[in-house]
DNA sequence: ATGAAAGCGCTAACAA
DNA sequence: TTGTTAGCGCTTTCAT
């Protein structure tokens, strides 16, 4: 039980080799002799040695680590990226390190500090807001951050997201065809891109077939406030809520959901219309069966992982990317179908 | 925009004191006078600087980062899990490096290597099952490993879980008490301890009470193969198919009310009363309302960081530490409640 | 193709 | 309290 630490020395020592043949073997661009490779794999085998990755990324300057900053976990859609982003990232030879950070805005600026502390060789911010200093301290210090699903415009950073400008028109799109007359939006946290591009989306399209938003709550994406909105919108009189309700992310719909079947006893879609955003997992649960934009959380990760190391292997720091990825509405029963609703 | 790597070093020629001075005052149980904390606090400041976790790790020994193993995230036990276990390590000054391992068995031991290449403090295995070349690789490089949700007891690793067998008992009696007479019961992966341990103590209330099982499926704690499972269980006359069913988790008894329900129009908890484990979130949504026993989470987590920072911690390895947590059966609408029930 | 030697940025003896 | 020195385990010139 003797706590053993084998080094590339010993190793070294084993095989009848250098030091620096070992190191040679076990980097993958290297040169040496079969015979070598032969001796030194052998008596690494035998003395159960791998390299040590500290060590490593000491003097290459590569961790081989991503720092992930991440707020809320509350929503399944956060959960699911993260799982993918860590597959795909640890297929390259990546890991994820996680931060969490407290909603507290100030706060994400000494958690950004802390991840550069570990030297990682990237970092994801998702959805939370940046700060120019942020920006300024990574380029410093040479380390490429990709927002995903947020961006900020002002600062020449990448960001991964749906296009929620084409969502929140396919939304409206739909509610207008299926012939409602009084729509409603329940926002989410208006410091949020995604949240003031659903919007301004679905206005849009609202505003070119003539209506505008009947009634307008504010959710902050967070399940408790969505149902306060919900209650305040939908505890009128007929003539006087709407008719339809585009809720600005599936996490916040169930929960409006809930309160207008079982607080306020109205039908849905027979009373209410409800569309959401994510298709999250619950969202396909029959007792739902919410109709929903879905994010296309793969290709989102995918493009995320993509521009990550683009800048991180090419050094000539590739210029800084905006994706914005289409999604499809997924038609289910929350919401009325509109006669011979197609696409 | 040039790529600027501030070392102690830097900071110690601008403050006019040596290295080590640097090193000092950014290191906790250190010696310095007022003076020099202070010049060299100024000095830091102005250039930026920040130590370098790695090199500090690599002289020290010490990471400070916790390795995870992570199968499923689907379950949202786990995200939330996952979320409090970052929280609390990143308050000590630990963070949490993600591994995903597929389910297949043997993989896990290649991930635990890649873990330990990253010389982490601790691993925390998160219902993966062990092997005892884990157990043996961890012990010889001195890395504590607790489980989560899942224990293995042939090894002497420390391991916490809910107490499954009090657990399981407690829906037995709760259905018992409800005056069911043909109570069904769906598994989980048959490999889990989760699974046994919630399976023996729900079989020896029932025995108790001179009961067996009425019907058995297995759903592997995933959501489709639990469908499956309660279709085969469901889908007969009335006599044949049971009036009470215990769903080994709230993942699958979700599923399972969705089939009943929806499928087989039946009626919850009018024709079956369900009841799962484990109360997270969606289960408390009132269009699921379902009767489930209680993880708590938060002290699991809790029990798991204080075993991991011990045994890290206090070099006199601590012994292995086997915690079993209860938690409260709590009851909603999907199971009929018994007449006078009170506990 | 291989070994010797010089660090990567830091902490921890050891002296002073 | 402080500076000097010796590494932590590795990659990477530079000779050979």
């Amino acid at each position: 039980m003797t706590e053993t630490r084998v080094t590339s020395l010993d190793v070294a020592r084993l095989a009848g080799v250098s030091q620096s043949a070992v190191s040679r073997v076990f980097t993958p661009g290297a040169s040496a002799s079969k015979k070598t490779v032969e001796k030194v794999r052998k008596a690494a085998l035998e003395l159960g040695y791998r390299p040590n990755v500290l060590a490593r990324a000491m003097v290459s300057g590569k961790s081989r680590i991503i720092g992930l900053v991440v707020a809320y976990l509350e929503n399944h859609f956060y959960p699911d990226a993260l799982g993918k982003l860590s597959n795909q990232l640890q297929k390259r030879g990546y890991h994820v390190l996680i931060f969490m950070a407290s909603q507290t805005a100030g706060d994400i600026d000494a958690v950004v500090e802390e991840i550069l502390d570990y030297q990682v060789d990237g970092i994801v911010l998702a959805s939370v807001a940046m700060s120019s200093d942020i920006a300024e301290r990574c380029e410093q210090a040479g380390v490429p951050v990709v927002q995903f699903n947020r961006y900020e415009d002002r600062e020449g950073i990448s960001a991964v997201t749906s296009d929620n400008r084409a969502g929140g028109r396919k939304v409206a799109e739909f509610l207008l065809a299926g012939g409602h007359e009084r729509i409603g939006y329940i926002a989410g946290w208006e410091g949020a891109s995604t949240q003031r591009d659903r919007e301004a989306g679905f206005r849009e399209a609202l505003a070119a077939a003539g209506q505008g938003v009947f009634a307008r709550g504010i959710g902050n994406f967070n399940a408790e406030t969505a149902r306060t909105a919900a209650r305040a919108m939908f505890d009128l009189p007929v003539a006087d809520r709407p008719d339809a309700v585009f809720v600005s992310n599936d996490h916040m719909a169930i929960a409006v959901m809930d309160v207008l079947r079982f607080e306020l006893g109205l039908d849905v879609p027979g009373d209410v219309s409800v569309v959401g955003y994510d298709d999250v997992p619950p969202s396909a649960w029959p007792a739902y069966n919410l109709t929903t934009l879905r994010q296309r959380a793969n290709l989102m990760v995918e493009e995320t992982v993509g521009i990550l190391l683009d800048q991180i292997e090419c050094s000539d720091s590739a210029p800084p990317r905006m994706i914005a990825i289409d999604g499809p509405l997924i038609v289910r029963g929350s919401a009325r179908i509109p006669e011979g609703w197609t696409s």
